[in-house]
DNA sequence: GGTTAGCACTCCCATCACAAGAGTGCTAAG
DNA sequence: CTTAGCACTCTTGTGATGGGAGTGCTAACC
């Protein structure tokens, strides 16, 4: 991004500008402003500020005679220079963390709360995908016979995730037999990774054999997989928004929130940077967001377990909220997971 | 419901407006059904039709000079009196089926499935829930170290279900220590139902006891819950549809799909019936869900498990189809759920 | 009794014109 | 650089108007 020089007071009206937008929805003009903040300046002098933020492209009008409103590259430049106070009051977060510390110690339930909680933070709607192992270790498995020919496989990962996986069999199998291949399975496969797994499963045949080779499969398959599940929340908040009140608009921001695609392909850029990921209007790299942002961060406990915790709204959104929410809730998961997981390795 | 006496020709009438108007979403006139369906008889003829399926409650018009569109009574006499040809087309079902024969074996895979192809064979959004065990039996449990002090309980029930709870310490414990317990346990409890079970631990005391406690308080848990999960898929879709282009409507819809507790207010009701059962516009028992219509399902194997699965869409809505689509997928599930639980008991 | 043609009536909706209001952009002066 | 003044533009709301669609009623017909 150019650094963009503006003068003091121009910085403090576009600050003013989105402010006013966000809160009202509506476009902000020059005599409100003069009157409602004392810049110590006339309202011609704001609208000539206007102007040159307007030629700097960082506001628009809809037409000749309304006030302005913000330009996506006007809420970057706010969110990158202008945005204050990004933490949530200390009443709220107190609240927060009093609600996640009632809850039940179970992730499931943590996500679940995540995305309550994102959603009452915000006004936009609330996204979690459950994380996903870094490099995953098996740590035990069970084979639990369901049927005659049905067998249940149990998967414990080293974090504590559980793989289940139906195997269905030609012929019937005893209870004996399964658990004499479990012992040898454990025996051998315990701590191993997708890596180390084939080597391991070299002296094994038949039954035992045909086990290691679907654990391996669901082994490399979580590590590829975003997710196995996407937590959602506060989608009908989040449509009351006037933006989205015509037809298009609509579907495009539910299918944002519906779709596991986008997520994937966004999770790698998230998953490389530390803090809260402001994307307005898809910046430019993903297709059909215009009016839409993403405010997305990381959890998890770094080389271990990672997932993604966002909310998605409307552009004209408050940021600095929307930000500290975030942020908050991913670091009491942070927190959470770590008691769990112990420190990173 | 009372039955009412309409000639031939009225219910001809009727089902035309019904078959119009869920195409077109547009009031039906007189003059286009005397034009474009050969009744015999003139538009003055069909007027006095329409006027008395007025008068019977059926139809109405939004205003003095628009054609008539179907009540909620309307659609319910469709439903119940008129609709014909529910099953999906046979090429449809093939595909359908292919597609679940060409999926994981596996619940979850089974559902967002589910959940997708009714969506696509719909007009609305489609929701499902995992399958609840009735009187649950435990099969296996098993004691997991994750943390020094903590430990993951993983629990299968009889009918494969997994139900998993971390527990936390107060002093760190032995690896040894957990699978004593957990053999311990095993030996008791295995097929115990939550009602055997506070006999059966008598015996037990510190840990081993609290564990089986826990066990407990889960198998309860599961019965009384509705579920774990809900599938939806489809939103979108639902959204497009005229009717909720509008404010006020489309957050109503949004809200009976997000929510779970309507679910479980529904879920009773359903589970008495065999068959797909429709819900128009609330039936009167639900609140504000005029214009909404539900038409759901059970699946499972009876006594065993069981679960809802249906389609949210508006009040305007290919009912024949959509059952249709609905009994169709259940039954598959049926099939599918048979194979894996067995026969019921 | 059921059916039909004719016709007045009602109501919606698109179009236009018009006025009010809001906010800008420009110019010229301080 | 700031300011007042002012013409200009564009939206928005209102009211009038006419066309169109569909009804409801009456009276005649089979």
């Amino acid at each position: 991004m150019t650094e963009l020089q503006l003068s003091q007071r121009r910085k403090q009206v576009l600050q003013i500008v989105i402010q006013e937008y966000v809160e009202n929805a509506q476009p902000v003009g020059s005599p409100l402003i003069a009157k409602k903040y004392d810049l110590g300046v006339s309202a011609a002098t704001i609208r000539n500020d206007l102007a040159a933020l307007e030629k700097a492209g960082l506001l628009t009008h809809p037409h000749t005679s309304a006030g302005r409103i913000p330009t996506d590259g006007g809420y970057r430049y706010f969110v990158a220079n202008l945005m204050a106070h990004t933490d949530l009051p200390s009443h709220e977060r107190h609240m927060i963390r009093h609600q996640f510390h009632q809850a039940r110690r179970e992730i499931d339930q943590w996500l679940r709360l995540s995305t309550a909680v994102l959603a009452k933070a915000s006004t936009g709607a609330a996204l979690a995908t459950s994380p996903r192992s870094i490099s995953s270790r098996v740590k035990h498995l069970e084979l639990i016979g369901i049927q005659d020919t049905v067998v249940l496989l149990v998967l414990v990962l080293a974090t504590g995730t559980l793989k289940q996986q139906l195997i269905t069999l030609e012929q019937p199998i005893f209870q004996e037999e399964l658990s004499r291949a479990s012992n040898q399975l454990n025996g051998e496969i315990s701590g191993a990774t997708a890596a180390d797994l084939p080597e391991k499963l070299e002296g094994f045949t038949g039954f035992t054999r045909n086990v290691g080779e679907i654990v391996l499969n669901t082994l490399l398959q979580s590590e590829e997989q975003i997710t196995d599940r996407v937590y959602r929340h506060g989608l009908a908040q989040v449509l009351a928004e006037p933006e989205f009140t015509e037809g298009p608009q609509v579907s495009r921001i539910v299918e944002v929130f519906e779709q596991r695609t986008l997520l994937q392909e966004i999770y790698d850029d998230v998953m490389e940077l530390s803090d809260v990921q402001v994307m307005i209007a898809g910046e430019g790299r993903f297709g059909d967001m215009q009016d839409i942002s993403l405010v997305l961060s990381r959890y998890g406990v770094p080389n271990r377990v990672s997932g993604l915790l966002g909310v998605v709204g409307p552009m004209r959104m408050p940021y600095g909220r929307t930000v500290g929410a975030v942020r908050y809730v991913a670091t009491l998961l942070n927190e959470l997971m770590h008691q769990l997981y112990g420190p990173s390795r």
